[in-house]
DNA sequence: ATGGTGGGGGACCCA
């Protein structure tokens, strides 16, 4: 059964759900999002608010975990079949949740920082992809969306020559990421901009938002059989008081 | 110049 609704779909990685809820309601109204994908709630499922969800008309999908990562899918639909990273792995860490909402498989991915080369961090970013690309080949209905920490090429790095090797900008990291893509899957805020400079995400540190000076990490990926019409990053929201370091990437299907 | 900010939780870890 395929979807032929008019769909929007974003990811936000929220830095913390408890500390933005505020942000976060305000941020589905506004962009009357149907179906959203966070990452990094920081929180255990007992305290996600999902009452406060619910009163403004969203289902919850939560892995949870103590303090860091932690991922949910919220949907104005009703929620099936989820699987979440412990469903059909051995990493105790609460980095994917996927669903069956609103007529299509919808996923939540926060993959790990890496830290930099030559760490074991980084070597389990690069496992992690490996176990992602598994468990996500030949899906169909499909949309996975969120923080894959990695910049597919320059357009997405603010200044190339200097981010060349390090994290998130390493030969490794884009070549699983090009694996996601052979696999099926389109990346479609690249395919619908091509040539633009696009940024997900912007340090804390020393102006950098105001600067532009970005980076493009979050993804909405989406399988073939769907038709996505327009995908942007949603910068206003990078710009509230007390943001994310990350914007929204919101997609219509 | 190896800084700068922010969230979690209550000293440092993670980004």
């Amino acid at each position: 059964m395929y979807s032929i609704a008019i769909m929007k779909i974003a990811t936000w990685n929220i830095n913390s759900v408890r500390a933005r809820i505020d942000q976060l309601l305000h941020w589905l109204v506004d962009s009357s999002v149907d179906i959203a994908l966070l990452q990094e709630i920081k929180c255990i499922n007992e305290v996600f608010p999902t009452e406060m969800l619910n009163d403004t008309g969203y289902n919850s999908a939560i892995c949870g975990q103590k303090s860091y990562n932690g991922v949910a899918i919220l949907s104005k639909y009703i929620i099936d079949d989820i699987i979440t990273w412990q469903d059909i792995t051995d990493d105790s860490q609460a980095r994917y949740i996927e669903v069956f909402t609103g007529g299509i498989n919808v996923a939540s991915v926060y993959v790990p920082n890496g830290v930099a080369p030559d760490t074991q961090q980084y070597e389990y970013k690069l496992h992690f992809f490996d176990v992602l690309l598994k468990h996500i080949s030949n899906k169909s209905n499909f949309v996975i969306g969120g923080d894959f920490n990695v910049t597919v090429d320059d357009n997405d790095v603010y200044n190339p020559a200097a981010w060349r090797g390090k994290i998130c900008c390493t030969d490794k990291e884009r070549e699983k990421m090009k694996n996601l893509f052979d696999s099926g899957l389109s990346d479609i805020t690249r395919i619908l901009h091509k040539e633009e400079k696009i940024y997900t995400w912007w340090n804390y540190m020393a102006g950098c938002f105001n600067k532009d000076y970005g980076l493009r990490l979050d993804y909405m990926l989406t399988t073939k059989d769907l038709a996505v019409s327009s995908a942007i990053v949603n910068k206003q929201v990078r710009g509230n008081q007390r943001p994310s370091d990350h914007a929204p990437v919101e997609i219509i299907l």
